[in-house]
DNA sequence: AATGAATGAGAATTCATTCAT
DNA sequence: GATGAATGAATTCTCATTCAT
């Protein structure tokens, strides 16, 4: 209890800071001072100022992922489970906003080229993820309620790229919707895109000019 | 010629390193090294070193835009001018894969939270192109090409979100569907969400219960 | 007993640690962690990490002294003395390599130039080791088993200095000479250079020409 | 010219400041105080402070064994060899007193345990000097002006062994016997252990019991 | 005696920028 | 325009030591 709440303190001030002006911005000198601990402190409770970007990035996505595996186990069919992936998915950035931020703005640097041990390890959660939202496609096509045109892994790769660049334009001010505005527009949007055609009619998509 | 060779080395070393390791990651002393100039030639070039990101930034958004426009005024109908905005996207990130690699990079730094002088003309020449996507959808709207079921901004403003994050996670290879096909995707999505129903047949998905 | 075991756990730990990777790159976090005990606990047995250095040095130190003293008082003559110091010292060297390695690198650091409070008593031990050998020198240039060309006192220093040389090189792996060749060598090389001449001749080398 | 300088005084003053104090306890920032320079400009001259340590070192031990390899090619016989060499040595020592401190000082840290690449260099210099000086015994036993009781290379080890050990004290301050002097007795010492029984008479020292 | 979280004074190093040549 | 030596402020991280429990 006690013995942690210096850092949950850092980890908090961190993810605000990081998320308003960016990790390399951010000195720890100042996530120390806004904490209201010694600069040593940091590195009591974390190897470095990455050790925190860490910690941060595997506490959200850890939690995001329980959130899906969670609607997943529900059992509801593929088309319904995905609304539940973009419900949870806003829902889950309402609660971690700055959390969010500091890991939407500083995902190249951490998780890009540079192959190190933790990066594998980070890239392997967010690969997690594709997994889960393969998953629920996978049923999807399966039960009749969603209409896939590419593979599920190849839908799910573009919808994860979907809902990343949507919500970081939102979070960083770059578009004005409002967020639940966002979620509802993007959750129609993709009704529409991989919705069967109702029974009895036939698709006529395929006779189109293109 | 002569005058703007070095300039040219510079920015298109620039690109690449920023691209490869990021901004913050690239010291000037290796842009200089590996454009070979000397470090203190690029002060006469540049104000500084964000002067010559400034200056990538510039030069790749403007032609983009231009591209855009040159579109636009072809005067094809909204659902075409969409598939070509689309085409257009893709073709242009190929020719300036380093360019637009530091741009995504780097653009919650630059263009983010901060409201300094140079990144209010950053954010205005992207909503010029928030407009000029608004200004497709609306023509689409108004000649019966497309179909929107939210308002012309809000869509074009969503559209921007998807391509930039569908585009980006290919960029740094978060996910791997290849640049063609995704292009391909995406345009299908779009043609799927935004099609009006083929003439003669009522619009049957406001009927539908969820 | 149970009183002192963690003490001596950290002196067995800190000697090890020091001779490996040196004092000052040894952290106490490390000695505490590797003797198993709490970092505070240290603070509990010692002033000060340098402190810790001190009982090392004092004890092996004190150690080796009281084997001197002890070999002195056997009442042999200088010679054979001097080979039993020669002797000793390679005996006790084995049985406190660490410790010896320790002191040996930190000698300069600790006792060197700035003349502190402990280091003048590190230093008094030191000349009290100078002083035995020059006692076993003057037994033996008394009784006439040794020739001295220098003082008695001169050529003790020497001595030491040969000792320490010889010693720490083959112990940091400078030489490869193994340890018992090594104590070999130098008695050997003792002898003939203290050694007077055989009974009824005379020394010839005054009339060396060089 | 002018553009070593600086580098030439920041040498100098690290040499100094190591030798009083020791690596360990001198701050960059003093070395660049005491040197007249800022603190950067260390560092645009050397890559670390390791690499001021470095270049102290390579410089001096190349003079030293430059020294060496112009006396052997004097092609005295081994005896004298031996002698200039022991002469060179202190000579030497004189004309780089702090250089000398420096690297006496931190051979341990430096140059012990952990293999490096630069430390593989460093030592591979040392060793050059041991091949040195067997080169010189070895003429000596050749020529007959040196009586060697053990392999030249074994020799050769003890020798360095007693050179940098009665040196070290000496500089130190751990004994008190003038340089002079000290040069004076070592190649007395040297003399009579290694020294050949005069012609004519029959070396009795086997003969001896001890 | 023992613990270990917390401290904070330093340390080495980086790097954008300047300016005399 | 071009150079590159020099700068010094800023940054991350280390670690001996303390002290409340």
């Amino acid at each position: 209890m006690g013995k942690t709440r210096k850092r949950s303190a850092i980890l908090a001030v961190a993810s605000r800071l990081f998320a308003e002006k960016g990790y390399a911005n951010t000195p720890t000198s100042e996530i120390a001072r806004e904490a209201g601990v010694a600069e040593g402190t940091l590195y009591h409770h974390f190897d470095s100022k990455d050790g925190i970007f860490l910690s941060i990035f595997n506490e959200t996505v850890d939690g995001y992922i329980a959130g899906v595996e969670n609607l997943i186990g529900r059992g509801k069919n593929g088309r319904e489970s995905l609304l539940d992936l973009i419900r949870h998915h806003f829902d889950y950035l309402r609660a971690h906003e700055a959390q969010f931020l500091t890991i939407l703005r500083e995902s190249p640097e951490r998780i890009g080229r540079r192959k190190t041990a933790s990066s594998a390890v980070r890239r392997k959660k967010l690969s997690r993820l594709t997994g889960q939202m393969t998953e629920i496609l996978e049923r999807g096509s399966a039960d009749g309620s969603l209409l896939l045109r590419y593979s599920a892994r190849d839908t799910a790769e573009m919808l994860r790229g979907i809902l990343y660049g949507t919500t970081r334009h939102r979070m960083l001010g770059i578009i004005d919707v409002p967020l639940p505005r966002l979620a509802e527009m993007l959750t129609d949007f993709c009704r529409h895109a991989l919705t069967p055609p109702p029974k009895g009619r036939a698709e006529r998509h395929g006779g189109e000019k293109h």
